[in-house]
DNA sequence: GTTTATCAACTGGTCTGACCAGTTGATGAT
DNA sequence: ATCATCAACTGGTCAGACCAGTTGATAAAC
């Protein structure tokens, strides 16, 4: 591993788990190099990235301090819990499906709007799909992608873009690997198409509302006992 | 201005304007460092901002590439926009407004079963606002805050963040300088505030998502001429 | 002539150690 | 007791060297 990446594993990972408490200061740069093994400029490109992520709050001639990141980072924090994190909180997915059943309906219907014929042919693409979870993780996730893209509001797509290093992968091992789950976008898909080509954007609209609405009561029932 | 401020800056604003096009390579880091006039260090610390926020592609050994920020950028890709664009893409505030309007009626619901009484508390603070845009910006700002943070779903929070640094400045600039908007809020907190006193989750809920809806009208109806 | 190995010249990545520049609290003068 | 001073923190920047991937031109092998 770059000693880059390492220091800012070691230094995600340390805070993730309350070694660096919130509010508290870190360790100077010169001793917190010596600390991870690497020289000072390295250590504090890798400060500059968490600052812009918002784990650290950087001031020139003060010590360099320990977000409050769960009430003031940026949505990248949500990288650094999932990649360093033991595991994930116990409400992390059902939060992230939430916060997508707040916004899909709106750039599903945005996006029909501006494109339907970009739609079109990337639903007609899930009929070639291979019914395996990798597959489905990643047509799930580009069709997501090039919804909010299309919606003409290029927030959605940057929201999104904040769950671009995890999304495909939680959802291919922990979600698409059950065979519900599978047939249950099949038949979104398909139905959305229908009513992309039919024209009907309140239905298409509707119809993304239960849907991921229902995705998060499946997400629950697969996961109530493990 | 420092050094790594001016890099930054100098890099976004001609990334913002298309002297470097997306997917196009960036100088050499010497060459680059050379033109800004800064050191090689210097410019990396910034580019490796850059990079966090979604604006670059690095990779050793290759060129360093422009992202297609709109399409794959993070969030805080709109912080550079507001900051460093001559002036705002015109649909800006709408855009803003619209995920808001998605995402404030789940996030108060939320908070208003689980924290009323906090809730209350930041409310009645709002019989004192002096009649002032700054006065009635800081407090709209807050309020969302305190709601995302109180939601007990971190990602709201996360998300409102990502609006953190233009916000207030847009709001108290370009919204609350209008008395019907500060009529409107003011309606709006006191509304919120009687129903989560007589615990009408539901009841709030629909008053959010009508005032935040609403509020999108008014700015257009403010911004039709000007 | 075509293919394949090699290597030079890019690119970014890291190290070294020095010095500049804000911040803070202890020290000493008033 | 008060206030200026300054030493010792902190992060910020500079300098130049060298390490390490990538790429395409060159030369060797077929």
């Amino acid at each position: 591993m770059r000693p880059i990446d390492h220091a800012q594993q070691a230094l995600i990972t340390a805070i993730v788990r309350g070694e660096y408490p919130v509010g508290t200061a870190l360790p100077g740069e010169r001793d917190l190099a010596a600390q991870l093994g690497v020289t000072r400029p390295t250590l504090r490109e890798a400060l500059r990235r968490l600052e812009a992520d918002g784990w650290l709050i950087i001031q020139h001639g003060k010590s360099t301090l320990v977000r409050n990141y769960l009430h003031e980072g940026g949505l990248n924090v949500l990288n650094g819990i999932v990649q360093y994190s033991r595991d994930l909180p116990p409400d992390f997915v059902p939060n992230l499906l939430q916060v997508r059943l707040d916004l899909a309906p709106s750039y599903t219907r945005l996006a029909i709007m501006n494109a339907p014929h970009v739609l079109i042919s990337v639903l007609k693409a899930h009929k070639t799909l291979p019914d395996t979870p990798h597959a489905y993780a990643h047509y799930d996730w580009q069709l997501h992608h090039t919804l909010t893209v299309q919606s003409g509001n290029p927030i959605y797509a940057l929201i999104l873009n904040g769950f671009a290093d995890f999304y495909e992968y939680l959802a291919e091992t922990h979600y698409f690997q059950h065979d519900v789950a599978r047939q249950a976008s099949a038949a979104f898909y398909a139905e959305l198409l229908s009513h992309v080509q039919a024209g009907d954007v309140d239905e298409a609209a509707a119809l993304t509302q239960r849907v991921m609405a229902a995705s998060i009561t499946l997400w629950e029932m697969i996961h109530q006992t493990s």
